[in-house]
DNA sequence: TCTGGGGTCCTAGGACCC
DNA sequence: TCTGGGGTCCTAGGACCC
C-alpha cells in the first residue's frame, strides 16, 4: 500500500543539552541528569521519568528524583554541537530554517526525484546525526510545519512519526490543545473553562466563538486546528533583536549598582551587535519586580548604531525616568535589548551643511562623492539635523546624474 | 473651516517558545 | 520553591502625514 507523504521535516534535538552532557560524559549515560544551575534547563529522559520538567527549580527536582545528578551548562559545547547538526541538514537539503539552537525545519519537496521518500530522508537524517554528532534527534513528517513539528514532539523520545496526507484530522484531534504550538497557559485556561481541551473539540467552534473565548489570535487556532497552514520554509531568517538581562535579587540596590549592571549590559548587547556586523534602532529596557510585574520603555534613533557609548547613554536615560517605578515596586531583574536589526554596511557621513533642501541634493551628492568615490556609493539617506528631514541619496549613474 | 479615511511609525504590554 | 536567559510575534493606541 502507497502511502502518500508530506513535504516538511521538523527535525528537533532531544533533551539538547542533557544529551551533550551524556555524550561527553560516559558516566552519565542512563543516568537521570539535569543541566541547570537554580532551575532545570534541560532533563536527560532518565529523569523525565522521575517528573523532572524543564524551568523547575533544581530543588524542587532532588526532591522528585533523589539520584538526580546535576551538571552546569557548558554553553560552547552545545553551540559546536548546533552548528555540526545544522551542516547535516544543509548537506540534505538547502531548504532549512533555523528555529532555535536545536530545531528547524527542512523542505524535502524537491528530493522526490532522487527516489527517496520523506521518511527515508528524515531515517537518514537521525543516523547522520547520531553518527556523526553522536546525538538523539526526533523527526515529524507532514504536509505542513506546524503539523510536522507536533509530530516530531508525539514522536520523542529518539523516534520519527509521519503524518500521512489525508490522515491529518485523524491525527491531530484527539490531541490535547496545549500540543497546539502557541497555546501556552493563558490560552489553554480559557479553553478549559469551557469545557474544551483537546483539538478536535476546539476544531467545532467556529472562528468567531473562538475569538471571542481567546482574542484575535483565536483566528490563527481556527486554522490550524483544521490543519490548515500554508507557511514555507524560510530559508535564511535572521535574528530580529539581541538582548541581555540579568537577575538581580530582592532588596534595595543603589544607583550606583543599577548603573554597573547596565554598563554591563549595554556592553555585552553592543559587542555582540558589532560582532555579527548589525547595527539596532531601538533600545529596549526591561523591568522586573518584586510583585512579578514587569514594564518596558523603548526609545527608537534616527540613526542605527553599535556603539557602546550611544546605546548606554540612552539606556540610562531609560532608566532615570523608570526611577519612581523602581523606587515603588522594588526591582529584581534589569535586561536590555536592541532591535530594528539591520546589517551595518553603511558609513555615515557628516556633511557640513546648515540646513538641506531638495534642491540641494546635488550638491550634497557631490560632497558625498568626493569623500567615498562615487563608486563606492550604492545607496544613503540624507538625514537632517534640526527637523528630522529625511531625502533619498541615490547612486551614481553612467551619466554623471542623480537626483 | 470642518471633516473623514488610510497608512506608517513608535511605544507598551502580553503571550508564548526553547 | 519564590521562579534564568534568550528570543518571536501580536495587538492596541497615539502621533503624524496625505
Amino acid at each position: 500500500m502507497f502511502v502518500e507523504e508530506g513535504n516538511f521535516l521538523h527535525a528537533d534535538l532531544d533533551s539538547f543539552f542533557a544529551s551533550v552532557a551524556q555524550r561527553d560524559d560516559p558516566s552519565l549515560r542512563g543516568k537521570p541528569v539535569v543541566v541547570g544551575g537554580g532551575i532545570v534547563l534541560a532533563a536527560s529522559y532518565e529523569a523525565k521519568a522521575y517528573g523532572v520538567r524543564t524551568a523547575i527549580s533544581t530543588r524542587v527536582a532532588r526532591r522528585l528524583c533523589p539520584d538526580l545528578i546535576e551538571v552546569p551548562p557548558t554553553f560552547t559545547a552545545y553551540v559546536d554541537a548546533s552548528h555540526a547538526v545544522f551542516e547535516v541538514f544543509g548537506d540534505i537539503t538547502p531548504l532549512v530554517e533555523g528555529i532555535s539552537i536545536d530545531e528547524a525545519f527542512l523542505d524535502v519537496g524537491g528530493l522526490r526525484r532522487t527516489g527517496r521518500t520523506p521518511s527515508q530522508i528524515g531515517a537518514e537524517l537521525r543516523r547522520r546525526v547520531k553518527v556523526e554528532v553522536g546525538l538523539p534527534i526526533s523527526v515529524g513528517i507532514a504536509a505542513s510545519k506546524f503539523l510536522a513539528k507536533i509530530a516530531s514532539a508525539a514522536s520523542k523520545p529518539d523516534g520519527l512519526l509521519s503524518v500521512p496526507i489525508g490522515a491529518e484530522l485523524d491525527f491531530l484531534h484527539p490531541l490535547p490543545i496545549e500540543a497546539l504550538w502557541g497555546v501556552g497557559k493563558v490560552t489553554a485556561g480559557k479553553l478549559h473553562d469551557r469545557g474544551i481541551g483537546t483539538v478536535g473539540e476546539l476544531a467545532r467552534l467556529d472562528r468567531e466563538t473562538l475569538v471571542a473565548i481567546v482574542g484575535p489570535g483565536g483566528r490563527h487556532l481556527h486554522e490550524v486546528s483544521h490543519a490548515r497552514d500554508p507557511r514555507r520554509v524560510e530559508v535564511g531568517r535572521r535574528r530580529r533583536s539581541i538582548g541581555s538581562q540579568r537577575a538581580i535579587g530582592r532588596g534595595r540596590h543603589t544607583a550606583e549598582e543599577l548603573d554597573a549592571t547596565l554598563i554591563s549590559l549595554v556592553d555585552r548587547v553592543t559587542r555582540r551587535l558589532r560582532a555579527g556586523e548589525r547595527v539596532g534602532r531601538t533600545f529596549t529596557l526591561r523591568l522586573r519586580f518584586e510583585d512579578m510585574t514587569r514594564a518596558t520603555r523603548s526609545r527608537t534613533v534616527r540613526r542605527s548604531g553599535a556603539g557602546t557609548d550611544a546605546w548606554l547613554a540612552t539606556g540610562r536615560e531609560l532608566l532615570a525616568e523608570t526611577a519612581p517605578l523602581i523606587a515603588d515596586r522594588g526591582l529584581t531583574l534589569l535586561g536590555i535589548s536592541i532591535s530594528g536589526l539591520d546589517e551595518s554596511d553603511t558609513e555615515q557621513l557628516e556633511l557640513p551643511f546648515d540646513t538641506v533642501e531638495p534642491s540641494r541634493l546635488d550638491g550634497a551628492l557631490d560632497a558625498v562623492r568626493d569623500k567615498f568615490g562615487s563608486a563606492s556609493i550604492t545607496r544613503g539617506v540624507l538625514v537632517g539635523r534640526d527637523r528630522g528631514f529625511e531625502a533619498p541619496l541615490l547612486p551614481d549613474t553612467p551619466k554623471g546624474r542623480a537626483r
